[in-house]
DNA sequence: ACAAAAGTGTTGCATATACACCCATGG
DNA sequence: CCATGGGTGTATATGCAACACTTTTGT
């Protein structure tokens, strides 16, 4: 390879993440405000350009936390989006991941020199977004669709307990169909990926719901 | 993102495939001696960098058909690699890619101006390669083997018509496992993604065996 | 007739689905 | 005692794994 041959100049790497939460039976995915140009002012996913001196894991971890304050997050790769002309500045090869966090630990969304605002909002009420993000986004849902009885992919959805009724509603939100209660938590049980924590919740007028954790032990069936 | 950043500048992208084929009851990999620095008379897979006009499909195809003449192959792109010293000239990031072809279709490897020689390597066998190059072999291996049952991705490996016993044969030797012969028949069939042909194979000594084509229609079940 | 490989069916087991009633709580 | 939502079990269907014998051909 000759470096100096200008078609292998000018390239770089975009890490992006379509971070998902469930809030109100409501699934929805963190948008960003741009702030410059290209772009300004058009929302797009949490991310930005990876140095050339980290992975992308670890660009995209620094990308969240600069644009979101956010960190512990986990992400999963799911796919690159190649277009040359996809990015106007020069070419930026998108590397995508998928991850998904309880909404409440969001508390700071940091204005940076480069975003403006950030917010949730509902998959179904999507407004126009800057670069390739739209067809990004529709991937990254369609992936995690698949995903999700496949692996624990939600793990970062709840606090450290949460109900299976709570678990339960999640999945019906994203995956925007219907779900026989009972199946699904033979299913979950099954997996051993869930313990019981001997807690109850303490809501009111109803019956108490068990409070369960996701298992750190590898005993788990799930394939990850 | 500031282009003058020098975090920025010196990435490239490469693309690579591990173009597997089953010879004589061997799972074997395409591997392609360096005639240059970088390592130099090391094997290495097929690919090369990714021109910043062309998606990362493109250069696949372009630099297999640069490397080793073949053209209309079919891959499928499995992962990244994106350890920032992977390769020694600059940041180069490897998207790699999955493609299993007939081997006799492999007639005239070329020599270019970067490959001295390309060879089948037996699975079992593989010399030491360049770059990183063994831990994406590695993982294409694991790839495909999850995969197979998954996908038509065999489906390029053998000439227009195949028997059963025939495929059955290349799964046994990309898994290294043995299967029921019967199971294995009746799931293929179910898929409806090959069709009977009518026609018979003319080997000697034995009953012949019914031949078959893959499906052009997309009346199968299995998920692609 | 024999060697060599192709072709064929059934049973049991595990998993997924469909479905309806009782229980515990707070008000 | 009632309204709300949590929790449970069974019967059926489907998919997968285990398993052995018969058929066709060329020699």
């Amino acid at each position: 390879m000759n470096k100096d041959n200008p078609l292998y100049k000018n390239q770089g790497i975009h890490v992006l993440t379509s971070l998902f939460t469930v809030e109100d039976g409501k699934f929805k995915v963190l948008l960003i405000k741009r702030k410059n140009e290209p772009f300004k002012d058009k929302w797009i996913l949490v991310g930005g350009a990876c140095y050339n001196n980290e992975t992308t894991d670890d660009a995209m971890k620094r990308e969240m936390f600069e644009k979101t304050g956010l960190k512990n997050i986990n992400f999963e790769f799911f796919n690159i989006f190649s277009r040359p002309d996809r990015s106007p500045l020069m070419r930026m090869l998108a590397v995508a991941y998928v991850g998904v966090i309880d909404c409440k630990k969001v508390k700071i969304l940091r204005e940076t020199t480069k975003t403006k605002d950030a917010d949730w909002f509902q998959i179904d009420r999507i407004p126009e977004l800057g670069y390739d993000h739209k067809e990004i986004l529709e991937k990254s849902i369609e992936y995690l669709r698949k995903r999700i009885f496949d692996s624990i992919i939600l793990k970062n959805l709840f606090p450290k307990t949460f109900t299976l009724p709570q678990l339960y509603n999640a999945y019906v939100s994203i995956l925007n169909k219907n779900i026989d209660r009972r199946n699904f938590r033979k299913k979950m049980l099954s997996y051993n990926i869930i313990e019981d924590t001997g807690l109850y919740e303490s809501e009111s007028g109803k019956k108490p719901a068990k409070l369960y954790s996701f298992s750190t032990e590898d005993n788990h069936k799930i394939i990850l």
